[in-house]
DNA sequence: ACCTGTTGCAACCTTTGCTGTTACGACTAA
DNA sequence: TTAGTCGTAACAGCAAAGGTTGCAACAGGT
């Protein structure tokens, strides 16, 4: 499957900048994070403007500029990272329509977009279970060697 | 997400076959099940041979072949399908590792997988809460006008 | 023994999306 | 005015999916 890291990535950085914050700091710079997560950093400004545009966080601008949260970690779910930064459908429909003169290529489409529906729904109730400081606990209890 | 459509395509192959059988007929072709689908016989071919792999289909050649279901539709899952034509992971960790002197670069990774595979056995019980039988009468079910 | 229809499979192309990179303007604190 | 950072466009590299063509292998009918 075409499985990307965009959600692993955006919780790497809400779970790096709410930890900086709580160390006193007021913003994080796209250049730190990217930094932590081994990329580039104009990879996190985008995804960090994706996860502004849905309220999660916001920028500043200019000399002593960076990113810091609107809210809590723990009010941030996997849901809100996955909404804002990876959309669409888990599953895809036939590129090209299926032959409507066959029952089965008639009816396929209604059938499987009913059963994705609820499939995803289920998706979504699991990762809004999750939130960022659930996520920051656990990457804190990883045991060091 | 690079939502792909080979469950979509392969369901509807299975629900194609199933039906087709239930008519009395021994074996359908690629030929056949892909004008239904809209797409190249290829294509089917491809798909129907991971399920071959799986054990869910079997082959004949020569004169008269074709496709044929292995087990009853009522005992396919569309998670037998899924794992069958759709592995990996459905989300990827970083493409290169975090850094590992960070302390969230150093947890980040472990903390997710935990928290993915357990996303992950829940879409896979979802999936097989489904059956091809489901899948066909929903398909059946289809309002005609 | 040949002909025919179908699978099995390799090779290639196009499209799409993710990721990484460079470049540069916009902005703001000092 | 300067320096540091964001905002964003543009492009390249890569991988995966899907489509297409071509052909050998196979098996049933004649």
């Amino acid at each position: 499957m075409g499985a990307n890291s965009r959600l692993t990535i955006a919780a790497h950085a809400l779970a790096w900048i709410g930890l900086y914050q709580r160390q006193g700091h007021e913003v994080a710079t796209s250049e730190q994070i990217a930094t932590s997560a081994n990329t580039n950093p104009v990879v996190i400004r985008r995804l960090l403007g994706e996860l502004r545009r849905a309220g999660l966080m916001e920028s500043r601008r200019g000399v002593g500029a960076g990113w810091s949260l609107t809210r809590e970690l723990g009010s941030i779910t996997l849901l809100d990272v996955y909404e804002a930064v990876d959309p669409g459908p888990l599953f895809a429909m036939h590129r090209a329509l299926p032959d409507q003169g066959c029952v089965v290529g008639y009816g396929i489409q209604p059938a499987l977009q009913g059963i994705y529906e609820g499939i995803e729904e289920t998706l979504r109730h699991e990762l809004a279970r999750v939130t960022l400081e659930n996520v920051l606990r656990d990457v804190l209890a990883a045991p060091r060697y």
